[in-house]
DNA sequence: GTCTATAGAAGGATAGAC
DNA sequence: GTCTATCCTTCTATAGAC
């Protein structure tokens, strides 16, 4: 147990938020679970919910994008690292009973019209994501706007899947937006 | 204003809903904007929020549904009935200054992990969706399993795009997101 | 079936002792 | 920097007059 408390708040909001949302996630509850008492949050977090939910986002949202471009530079081809982002997405979310998606999605779906602070949080997420996946394609040969599109269409179907599953709890989409995404891939490579 | 309070109780939560989410839409807040008295709604949904969310989601998903496939149909070709669901939406979104997307993602993903019910209504919705973009593709004289395929990846397409472009403001990823559904019809054509 | 009032719980936030 | 107690608002839900 070397973990700081505001490490604890962070990592506990974090889980809570890929679950229940911004909105849905109380306050209490986090200090609650993360073993924290109250104060300690305004005390690392003066800016309140808003500021601790800006923290998570851009952290959560930089952990998943490791995680996931590391999922990408797996494979042997640029195919095969593709094809693995998709299928262990897959894999988490069986693991997960359907719970474990994209960290940000949901909060960023929820504050897009809500909080300015947070929206952009999210968008400087999203970029990252975009610049990481861009690159990794341009590396791979592909042209700077046809890399561009890829990552963006990469992502876009990634995310669009995540809310079928989650809802149908079946990985039948993750697959399908998959393997349009290599079709993609395969076109840009003419 | 023929309308009834039931009626304007449902629209007004679906507004709310699609801008908000279910947590952060709050039923004060919807019968005032709605003119409706607060015992109206619990005469009207019994079931309390759980049994007017459920009403909405089904109802504001099949409105979507009708909405979308005039718009696939409306194209001279499948192509351009698919291009324009696209860029239709793109327009909608720089319209409602990146307001009005999907009617139910954001209170999809909330759902999936916190309301069976609510998350049985969002797979009803989602499933009526992909079965008459099937029946589009099929009747255009693609196979069943191509079909069903093309059906997912677009609304997967749709739905991620949708997420990406409400938190950046910007429609880039719609425009991706259709060419990449177009791709996938042309190769399902072969 | 309309409407008001209020209960009871949970939300975010703050004060201040230690 | 830790922790408790509490404030005020908002939430969902109910009771009951009309």
């Amino acid at each position: 147990m070397e973990t700081s408390t505001k490490d604890r708040i962070l990592d506990t909001t974090a889980a809570m938020f890929r679950r229940y949302g911004y909105t849905g996630t109380g306050l209490k509850q986090v200090v609650q679970r993360a073993n924290a008492p109250f104060g300690s949050l305004y005390h690392h977090f003066p800016g309140g919910k808003e500021e601790l939910g800006g923290e998570v986002i851009r952290r959560s949202g930089k952990m998943y994008e490791d995680l996931v471009m590391a999922i990408f530079a797996s494979g042997a081809t640029l195919e095969e690292g593709l094809a693995n982002v998709f299928s262990g997405a897959a894999a988490v979310l069986r693991e997960t009973d359907y719970a474990d998606a994209c960290p940000i999605a949901t909060v960023a779906l929820e504050v897009a019209s809500t909080s300015e602070p947070l929206r952009k949080a999210t968008v400087e997420v999203f970029d990252g994501w975009i610049v990481a996946a861009t690159l990794r394609f341009v590396t791979a040969g592909i042209s700077e706007t046809k890399a561009r599109d890829l990552a963006i269409g990469m992502i876009a179907a990634l995310e669009g899947a995540f809310v079928l599953a989650r809802a149908t709890r079946s990985t039948e989409a993750l697959e399908v937006a998959g393997k349009m995404s290599l079709l993609a891939l395969e076109a840009a490579r003419g």
